[in-house]
DNA sequence: GTGCAACTTGAAGTCGGCTTCAGGTCAAGC
DNA sequence: GCTTGACCTGAAGCCGACTTCAAGTTGCAC
């Protein structure tokens, strides 16, 4: 019931199966986010599953969690049993938040686009878009927002060139 | 009817109203994005309309525009008049586009996620997350995609620890 | 038992998008 | 007219997510 060699993978077949480079591997097996046997001859051998944590890691890339915050879920899984239903549960519903709050934020983006289109934006001062300036605050190094409406200023003329 | 004193705004000024620091104005300014005229002690001056063109950027950062698109964008509409209906569209639907191919990816995560939550992962042969794995190919440092689904890869048992 | 592709390591490089720093200049309120 | 805070420049530094490089080792097919 052991593995037998077949289960495992080098690191080249991980690369290939997975598509990413042998060094993008490495590079997250130094970040904590997958983990390999050796060999007697010290050479990477992974499991299969690491396949599926390879495939977790980049979706959850794609949603736009930094490999850090990657690793932070993945350490909320047990180590030594299979995800139970409420291990499960807890890292996808933080998933689940962001990824609605992208959405959001990209339909919020996209109606805006909408309205300009619409008007031609000939006439800026109603625009959503271009009013979504001015008065947005920010602290450190994170995200940033935009403030639409800016009661401070009034209607302006539309300059050449944007 | 020429530029008053008022319409010109400092880089601190335009930093304090736009949220962004002075060095990533000066930044912007580098790249294309924004552009100034000088005092004749050598200080920017910018119009008040760069603050809807800063606006313009970061909203297309948000969407995922490199500063190297956004300028490409900002250099279809022309410098010499006011944008018209159709240079504006041509710029618009470049994004919606945009938006609409990561709303769809971001849909598509969810729906698995949404999935996976209810079967709990613990049978994790017939998640579309887990299952999102293996033979993703890619070639230079653009996106990469997950492709569904891998029939050549029967069932696995669910090794502990994912 | 040998040849060669695939592997190993640490260090350095790359890229985008900035920030920080040093050393100097400008503008405006008193 | 002086002080002081805002501004200037170029160069360097930083962060995340990798890639590239150099120099050496392993594993497997023949």
């Amino acid at each position: 019931m052991g593995l037998s060699r077949h289960d495992l993978l080098t690191i080249g077949q991980l690369a290939e199966r997975s598509g990413l480079a042998t060094s993008a591997l490495r590079y997250y097996e130094r970040m904590g986010l997958i983990h390999s046997e050796r060999t007697t001859g010290n050479q990477r051998r992974f499991a299969r599953s690491t396949l599926r944590r390879v495939a977790f890691v980049r979706a959850a890339q794609q949603v736009g969690l930094s490999l850090e915050e990657v690793r932070a879920a993945l350490d909320r899984l047990p180590v030594d049993r299979a995800p139970s239903h409420e291990d499960w549960n807890a890292v996808a519903r933080t998933w689940q938040v962001r990824i609605d709050r992208q959405i959001e934020e990209l339909e919020l983006m996209k109606r805006k686009l909408t309205g300009c289109i619409g008007c031609g934006c000939l006439s800026l001062t109603r625009c959503g878009l271009y009013n979504a300036e001015d008065r947005a605050g920010r602290a450190g190094s994170g995200a940033r927002y935009l403030r639409t409406g800016d009661p401070a200023d009034g209607p302006e003329p539309l300059p050449a060139g944007l």
